[in-house]
DNA sequence: CGGGTTTTTCCACTGAATGGAAAAGCTATC
DNA sequence: GATAGCTTTTCCATTCAGTGGAAAAACCCG
């Protein structure tokens, strides 16, 4: 009898058709440029022949295409589809864009929105700044909760439970130069956001990038999304942009009138 | 002995679990309030037990969500953020809307852009006119070739080998008074479109709805997506419209030159 | 309360999914 | 152009994950 015996690799896990079928799907989508075959295999830890029967399911559906050139793959039309229409049923679509495309005109930098994704934040909308020299954030990347300003607020505004716990859970990697690294301090300005009704970051997630973020709350008053002015930090002082915390409140109220009641 | 026995659903298909729950999943997306899970199961044509644990599934990887209050499976934040990485991929995201405003602004009217997809095309974007009255159309729903200006110019720019094909095989239901029923008509039209470069719609999708399309060409010349301008009969008559036909092409052409080769 | 509907759980059966292995390609490198 | 290393694709005997009927639980409404 061997120790580890008949398998190797960490878990037995129960293939599971399905979640392994994901697990690529996901794969796929974080590889805008294409993956390979055996870098999906390899990666997905799942073999290779079952990956690339399954790959090959998720494309006879649309959600993966096959480039047969270079043998790559890439996220299909459908998936973009399904995607489209989840964001109808999110309220993403609509307003949103107009009334941020608005706030950018007025304010002259980046306008960006954001939901609560377990415990990170997933972009949702962007809208550049029209100066050369900008924030860039993609739609449908995560951020980090803890040293963002939109993360703080959608901590701050979180049902009670929510918040311990995520205040509890979520990950202090520091990823700019002021990030918050001590859960404590965190608290405290989570409950001073709470308070005023916007939070901020100051070269916490990037160097040279400062932010200032309010809720966008839902006519019941539970937390929708968060929604964001962020500035290169030469341009902009903290003061400079708590100053457009109205204009933002003002934009956020106006966006969540119109969403469903949760 | 029953006439039909065992099975009297039309085929006996091989379950296949992706396929399945992709069938689901689509549902699911079809369904923008949700759906229950009987609903589900009897319009997917699975067994009540297996669609309960195949969306479950899909709950437990965030493609659904479940509405406890209700009882209703709704598309999921996970599906929302595979499509919007789906959309980066193919060059939907970036430049585009911003774009698409600007004609708005200038024309006053809706801008629509599709993609062809299959035997239909799939709205990608749509930028709501400044007039009350006006045209909506959802991105990430379908639309049918045959009547509508974007299909015309996807077929009238498609490979010659696609449109030929497509030209055979697309549906010719009318769906507004002035629909185009006869193949051969449709061949002549599209033909037309691809010499002209843009092509028209009288109310032929919907009564009261005209619109002109242009193609979205790549660097390497082949058809992206299609944009259009569209508007409501009785504020603009054909030659109006017409005359957007330039401003639609530089904007096409400069959403054209940022694009992959394919 | 009781009949109808929907959701959820259970479990014995089985054929669909599995994955190792080998074949077929594809690119270098020498 | 032969050799070696890599990736993709096909094949098939084995088996265990997925299946679905049925029953239980929860729910709903008049």
């Amino acid at each position: 009898m061997h120790s580890v015996s008949t398998s190797d690799v960490p878990a037995d896990v129960p293939p599971d058709v399905l979640g392994r079928a994901i697990r690529l799907l996901v794969l796929v989508g974080e590889h805008p440029h294409g993956i390979t075959l055996s870098a999906l295999a390899r990666e997905s830890g799942v073999p290779v022949s079952t990956s690339h029967r399954l790959v090959n399911s998720l494309c006879r559906e649309g959600l993966v295409e096959f480039e047969a050139a270079g043998k790559r793959y890439k996220p299909g039309l459908r998936l973009f589809q399904l995607g489209q229409q989840a964001g109808q049923v999110y309220g993403f679509a609509g307003t949103a864009l107009p009334v941020m495309q608005r706030v950018t005109r007025q304010t002259e930098e980046a306008t960006l929105m954001s939901v609560l994704d377990g415990t990170r934040h997933l972009y949702v909308h962007y809208v550049d700044g029209p100066q050369p020299v900008g924030v860039r954030s993609d739609p449908g990347r995560h951020g980090p909760l803890h040293c963002t300003s939109m993360g703080k607020v959608l901590m701050a505004f979180a049902p009670d439970d929510v918040r311990t716990d995520l205040l509890e859970r979520v990950d202090l990697t520091p990823h700019g130069p002021n990030s918050i690294t001590d859960r404590d301090v965190l608290r405290a300005t989570v409950a001073r956001a709470a308070e005023r009704g916007y939070a901020t970051a100051d070269e916490e997630h990037h160097r040279g990038l400062r932010a200032v973020a309010v809720p966008v709350l839902r006519p019941d008053g539970s937390v929708f999304a968060a929604l964001s002015t962020a500035a290169p930090a030469f341009r902009r002082d903290m003061d400079d942009l708590i100053a457009l915390v109205p204009l933002l409140q003002s934009a956020a109220s106006e966006l969540g009138v119109r969403l469903p009641a949760r």
